[in-house]
DNA sequence: ATGAAAGCGCTAACAC
DNA sequence: GTGTTAGCGCTTTCAT
């Protein structure tokens, strides 16, 4: 177990003072005109003896940290795992380490969250916020650290946000669905004040209202069991005999749904059409395949770390907020007829 | 925004030493025999002004950072986010936060990951490791550091580890299909030197020796696009007209190898039966749903974190690896008749 | 029971 | 071009 070297250890060794050895470290040897050949000496000394700057001391006099912090609902979600993995992707090939946690769409413990990552100087933040924290948030601006939000917004924090178009998605979908005769639409959502949600929820209003057919919506409240909400689709879906189709909120309302329709021994699409937002995996393989809002991943964590690297860049102050909205695309498959 | 206050200020503000804040700051106020009343009188003018100490200050200082790292195969695998999931919830329990990665199953991309988390001063780490990192990960020990592997063990490295029968659980699955009778059961794996990959595949030769059945092996090279995989398989079973079973060695490889056989228009389980390693929710849900040899993630996440949090209270020298190997569940479901 | 002061390893303003 | 040095904010030894 080899003691750590320093950058003092170097400099003795080379019979040359810190500062140079700093300097040549962070690239600035050309600006500061230190000869060619010292800086080939130094590098490749330290290339020698394996030394490795303590970044912890350097961000204690920089002030950053190279970290950003993810926020999301749940990491286990296979479309924020997805996000979760384009983004490391992104931040790493930029030098940016990633700090995760999943807030499980609760106010007190993100709040919580918000000042840990605040406490460990993140240099930036990606969150997919609860409603309920827009003051934390606020506070983070003004601090002057860089904050994305996607997949959510919030009224009144001023910041760069990326998400997709709710409202054009669900009113399409089900637009789509009174095409193919639909008479009954239930859209199962999730209890929340979530911007997004409230979005989908007026797609689906909206689309109703213009054939003046019946509304049949269930909010269920947001729960890590999976039990939990096939309990709440069940109940509903037994009570609403009148449905023949059903828009789920979010891809783990649909996962859990399709359970409780198989359970109940409904058969897709002849007694019941589905569509879900989100796509998964899921929805491609099963028997018949379900129809899914599909959001454009990809675009999204690009945008969403892009803003944040640009943020990173320059002081916020300088930069105003930029909103990105990108389309889904409704992924036409075998649940509805 | 307000100036950040330091543990000076504080103590300037009460007219007391840097020290006894730094006391009471870390508990130690009683055995220092501090008098309960400036106790009060500190923590209550911390509160009203907010202050929090700077950890990067205090990790500096005590050469802790509070940080676990955690290195997986892929953080989007559902497999991976579970674990990873579970494991971050134990870990900011208590008091740890977690910087994740994905190696990709890549030698060279983790040996730089894990130099980058070393710099970061990691207290510990939990590492999924490809093979070829043993030699890094020895010296992360012998330096002192706690390291707890899981999923795949790597030979000649001493430390703890979790994983679980990968040997039982195929042969006992590959039995599963003799006795239902199918004749020729291939098994689709991936091209790996990794330990669970081998021992995966042993069990497989085993029982298919003792029942003097031929092998049908296909093994397909690690790629994170899905449609390297479902061509690798499609080529694979379309020559090999005589295989009536197969067992995928990975949940992913599955997922493809399904889109592959519905491609190929097979019907499961009377032209193909079918079983995964790792479950699913696709399995679950499509139809027919898929048997698939089921890990046991919550146990695995625990194990996993308490090992590491017992490596890291104690000095790692004193402590002798422990190695757990758990039982998985074959879930029988409608893929094999 | 409390305080002074020496660093942890690094950066950068300033001096030469 | 290169060196000296003052911190960044904290912990902890030693002194009182």
């Amino acid at each position: 177990m080899k003691k750590k070297l320093s950058i003092s250890d170097i400099a003795r060794s080379l019979n040359i003072s810190v500062t140079t050895v700093s300097f040549i470290l962070n690239g600035r040897a050309e600006e500061k005109r230190i000869s060619e050949e010292l800086v080939q000496r130094v590098q490749k000394y330290i290339a020698e003896v394996g030394y490795k700057p303590n970044s912890l001391a350097r961000s204690l006099r920089t002030g950053k940290s190279n970290t950003i912090g993810l926020m999301v609902e749940d990491i286990s979600n296979p479309f924020f795992a997805n996000i979760a993995r384009m983004i490391e992707d992104n931040a790493y090939k930029n030098g940016y380490k990633i700090l995760y946690c999943s807030t499980d769409n609760d106010t007190e413990k993100t709040k919580d969250l918000i000042q840990m990552f605040q406490e460990r100087h993140v240099d930036g933040y990606i969150i997919a916020p609860p409603d309920g924290v827009e003051e934390e948030i606020n506070t983070l601006i003004s601090s002057g650290s860089p904050v994305v939000l996607f997949d959510r917004n919030l009224p009144g924090v001023h910041t760069d946000y990326v998400g997709i178009d709710n409202y054009g998605s669900t009113y399409h979908a089900i637009n789509y669905l009174i095409r193919k005769g639909y008479k009954n639409i239930a859209f199962i959502t999730l209890y929340s004040l979530q911007s997004q949600m409230q979005e989908r929820m007026q797609g689906y209003e909206s689309a109703l209202a213009e054939h003046q057919m019946n509304q049949h919506i269930k909010e269920i409240p947001y729960s890590n069991d999976p039990d939990d909400i096939i309990k709440h689709v069940s109940a509903f879906l037994s009570r609403k005999k009148e449905v023949d189709a059903v828009l789920f909120g979010t891809n783990y309302l649909a996962v859990s749904g399709l359970r409780a329709i198989y359970n109940l021994g409904l058969k897709i699409p002849s007694d019941l059409a589905v569509i879900a937002f989100d796509d998964h995996d899921v929805f491609e393989l099963s028997n018949p395949s379900i129809t899914a809002i599909k959001q454009p991943i990809q675009e999204i964590s690009g945008e969403v770390i892009n803003l944040l690297l640009k943020g990173l860049k320059s002081p916020s102050k300088l930069k105003k907020p930029e909103s990105l909205i990108l389309k889904t695309t409704l992924e036409l498959r075998k649940s509805s007829k």
